[in-house]
DNA sequence: CCTGAAATAT
DNA sequence: TATATTTCAG
């Protein structure tokens, strides 16, 4: 038994990144109501089929390829138009889908998930939106929705906080051996301590009934990026040529518990945050990553029929793309 | 400039 | 209503 290296916690991150050995058929319409609406477009409902495969996303081809996909369920319905050359129309001249409005995103459970983990692994002291977006490296997120979502996040742990119940799994017990007293953040342990990351409202909900929605990702489109400068890339992925897209499937999994760790602080000075920096990663040098911890990826939704009462929006999906 | 929270919009 | 976006303040 010996402590996993940060033999990069992220390498496992990256076997989750990629479906275990499949992908889904990129299809989703990227226009808001008002655009479907004005173009007369039912946002759900007509089916027709499909259509449009992705993206070129990036250059990287997502390795393996992509075949077929196995049991994929999908939605019907789904206009696809997005832009690109085309033509037509009438319109004016271009499509005011990228920098004017933006789709609602929707935080499908893998994406919170995947915000959840970075925040668990970032520490709540480097929770911060900047640095959780870049961790999560997720194209088309910006920090105002990390930002938001964030705040809905510390908001919810408070909130159960105050309930002083867990969660995590009700009889269960997760494991949550928390060493007071020495190397623990303070916050990280009343954040995480008393609740790890367990999602499950007070005690509301019939049964088992996220609020969350299947899934339907995209990038509204990494068009015009002009970032100012590179985020140092805290520790993207440096491999051979296989880039990882997004996308975890995940069957009946029903279980939400992580093993955080607590952050290494490397004793001494500051843990992260050298002396002149205002606020800014440091990555590289002066990141220290912690272990990766069991990480439990399951999460799926499948239920669907709401009734009289349901509403999507256009998702957003992790892409791989450079800041 | 970035983060945190409230207000507003959907 | 709940969720996400936007705005305001520190």
């Amino acid at each position: 038994m010996r402590e996993e290296e940060e033999t990069s916690w992220f390498a496992r991150w990256e076997e989750q990144l990629p479906a275990p050995d499949e992908l889904m058929p990129l299809s989703q319409s990227l226009i808001t109501h008002d655009l479907a609406v004005a173009f007369d477009i039912p946002t759900h409902g007509g089916g027709g089929g499909g259509g449009a495969a992705g993206g070129g996303v990036g250059g990287d081809g997502v390795g393996g390829g992509g075949g077929g996909v196995g049991a994929a369920e999908m939605n019907g319905g789904a206009s696809s138009a997005a832009g690109s050359s085309g033509g037509g129309g009438g319109g004016a001249g271009d499509e005011p889908a990228r920098t004017l409005k933006r789709p609602r995103l929707v935080w499908t459970p893998q994406l919170h998930k995947r915000f959840v983990d970075a925040v668990a692994h970032l520490g709540i002291k480097n929770a911060v939106p900047k640095t959780i977006m870049q961790l999560m490296s997720v194209d088309g997120l910006t920090r105002e929705n990390v930002a938001s979502h964030l705040q809905k996040y510390r908001l919810y742990l408070k909130r159960m906080q105050g309930h002083g119940n867990g969660g995590g799994g009700g009889g269960g017990g997760a494991g949550g051996s928390h060493s007071s007293g020495s190397g623990t953040d303070a916050a990280t342990e009343h954040l995480f301590a008393t609740g790890p990351v367990p999602f499950l409202p007070p005690g509301r909900g019939p049964a088992g009934a996220d609020p969350y929605q299947p899934f339907a990702p995209m990038a509204p489109h990494p068009a015009a990026h002009h970032h100012h400068h590179h985020p140092s890339q805290i520790g993207h992925f440096h491999h051979p040529a296989a880039r990882p897209l997004g996308h975890y499937a995940s069957g009946p999994g029903a279980g939400f518990d992580h093993g955080f760790l607590s952050r290494a602080v490397a004793g001494g000075g500051p843990p992260v945050g050298p002396p002149g920096m205002h606020r800014m990663v440091s990555a590289g040098a002066g990141m220290a990553m912690m272990a990766p911890s069991s990480f439990a990826d399951e999460l799926d939704l499948g239920s669907r029929g709401g009734g009289g009462g349901g509403r999507r929006e256009l998702t957003l999906f992790p892409t791989s793309g450079d800041h």
